[in-house]
DNA sequence: CCCGGTTTGTTGCACTTACAACTTTTAAGG
DNA sequence: CCTTAAAAGTTGTAAGTGCAACAAACCGGG
């Protein structure tokens, strides 16, 4: 016998964020790893690189919110696949600039441009005011800032 | 040396949706492991349980969009817990229909009060009209039916 | 009735992840 | 200086996950 309350699970924010997260990450997750071999925090990290320039381990963490251990193994399976490079700083020693290298900038083109065509795939499906609506909206409620959370 | 390209990674919705989704579901989902030791899959069993009544696995599974294999385990965990039981249909005797024991409705009914309490702090950050719009927009994109996969 | 094909669900194994403990380096105070 | 604390990453281990192979039950035609 079901529930006699008025909760639904269809409305449930976390419920529908993470139903959709996971349908709208599959196809181009699927692509950077049969292609590429590449996991989730490992294309994050190739991404970052690609788009914001030389960053540390650290930086990538806090910019995409992802632990340091998973980061820091991402970045050890980047290096070993000669995608990116890893120069300790002079003045810091315990940081390591991340760069890409030639090879990891070829396949980071790549991906961006499979990513923008499949984004562009995800939009066609929302009208222009969805769309705006519904990033302002998940910039919020992802955001490291403010919130209900801390 | 960033990118030349205008792709914005603060764009691209499977990366707003999954940062969105990880930190939505963060606190509830320390609620329910810290107190009852429950998965996420685990949850979303007793909740369709708890919700929609006696179901099977299968039917779980489509209903939440959940590999059989997930929902083979949660099931296996829950029926250890003692919140489910298990009931082999007699007409077809590869099916088992799951029902919540008291225990696990009980341990249903105070999540439900949880989840329900933090949905309204997540509502609280955005206007009436945003939620309106990002609920239409996440089933549109989470939805099993249509859109550009397949 | 029985043989291949489907459906429902489980299991083995390689792989990924989370969490805590650890190393190395830097910074701050006395 | 020397001690203690903090910061940046790494690693060990227990646990969860994905995929493919599997068993069992059903279904339909010959």
């Amino acid at each position: 016998m079901p529930s006699d309350s008025t909760f639904d699970l269809q409305a449930f924010l976390p419920y529908l964020l993470t139903q959709a997260a996971e349908r709208s990450s599959l196809e181009f997750h699927q692509v950077y790893k049969d292609r590429y071999g590449l996991l989730r925090t490992e294309w994050r990290v190739l991404f970052h690189l690609g788009l914001y320039g030389s960053m540390t381990a650290g930086a990538i963490g806090t910019a995409a919110q992802t632990h340091k251990t998973k980061i820091s193994r991402a970045v050890h399976r980047l290096a070993e696949k000669r995608y990116i490079t890893r120069n300790r700083d002079e003045k810091d020693r315990r940081v390591e600039h991340l760069d890409l290298t030639p090879r990891g900038r070829s396949v980071f083109n790549e991906l961006r441009g499979i990513a923008a065509d499949y984004d562009d795939a995800l939009n066609a499906q929302l009208s222009p005011q969805e769309l705006e609506v519904l990033r302002t909206a998940l910039r919020k409620l992802g955001g490291s800032d403010g919130g209900p959370f801390t």
